[in-house]
DNA sequence: CTGCCAGATGCGACTGAATTGCACCTGCCA
DNA sequence: TGGCAGGTGCAATTCAGTCGCATCTGGCAG
């Protein structure tokens, strides 16, 4: 059976040309992964999907990772677990000036996936206590995803 | 010279003996510190800062760190390191049904320390996708804190 | 089309936070 | 004050993530 991911490998090819950077095949696999992917992936899960398809190192999955949060296609979440996991970047216009990566995440206590909860309505009001300047925000749900609950 | 957590033991002792548990050396050392501390301690600063005034192991000091969590009187803090981090809870009077520990962290991108926003003014309104039950709710801020800006 | 080489990958060894197993010790109640 | 449940100390282990280095390769120059 063919991992579902491998229908992605076109447009993976297409975001990573578009980075001016390296094409390479362990980054087309990765990133066809997590645009599959409904949920952050940890490292493992993606070493793991990607080993049952085609041989790839651990070491160069952490790499790969890191690489596509360096060039802004992905960010990297980090779990009550100790463990980073990742997910691709929504679009979003982010203004000069603006609380960078304001958006949420939502981690299911029974199933233990991570959902980006990009199209929740939200409204954040807050002030800081004197001399406080936040540069970045982060909202993490827990509960019961939609799957579980 | 006499570190100032010192002087907690006392309210450490009396508040250990208010949860009906047993009141032990480490578990009196690692609460007074806690207590003296105005930001959230990773457990090797916990270590550090009693074996320099009594031996204390470190295995220890995970455990009692852990035990504290568990009885609610402190909390633990995912931090951008990987590095588990522990801070006393306010007492706040939740309600059931309430949505658990919605209070917020900054963390100072210059010094690295994690403040705990208790006093903070934040509101907060979301509506989740279908489906979504939050249990929980975390606010983390990065950013410059007060000492640093 | 081909050779070159910066940059990417693969592999092994390593780090360091956190956990586990087990023997010994100690609060605390009877 | 004796017993023992539960806490502590120590050694060994786990496991995510990192580092150094040799090898390979994408993509450009020639």
């Amino acid at each position: 059976m063919k991992p579902a991911y491998l229908a992605q490998m076109p447009f993976a090819e297409k975001q990573i040309r578009a980075t001016g950077e390296r094409l390479t095949q362990p980054r087309v696999a990765v990133l066809a992964l997590l645009l599959a992917a409904d949920h952050a992936m940890a490292h493992q899960d993606v070493a793991t999907a990607i080993a049952a398809h085609q041989p790839i190192d651990r070491v160069t999955v952490y790499r790969v990772l890191e690489w596509l949060v360096e060039v802004g296609i992905a960010h990297r979440i980090a779990g009550d677990d100790r463990i980073w996991r990742f997910m691709l970047n929504h679009a979003h216009g982010a203004r000069k000036g603006d609380i960078k990566h304001q958006h949420a995440h939502f981690t299911c206590n029974r199933c233990g996936q991570t959902f980006c909860l990009n199209d929740m309505q939200t409204r954040l009001d807050f002030k800081l206590p004197q001399g406080f300047r936040p540069v970045e925000v982060d909202l993490k749900f827990r509960g019961a995803c939609a799957h579980c609950s």
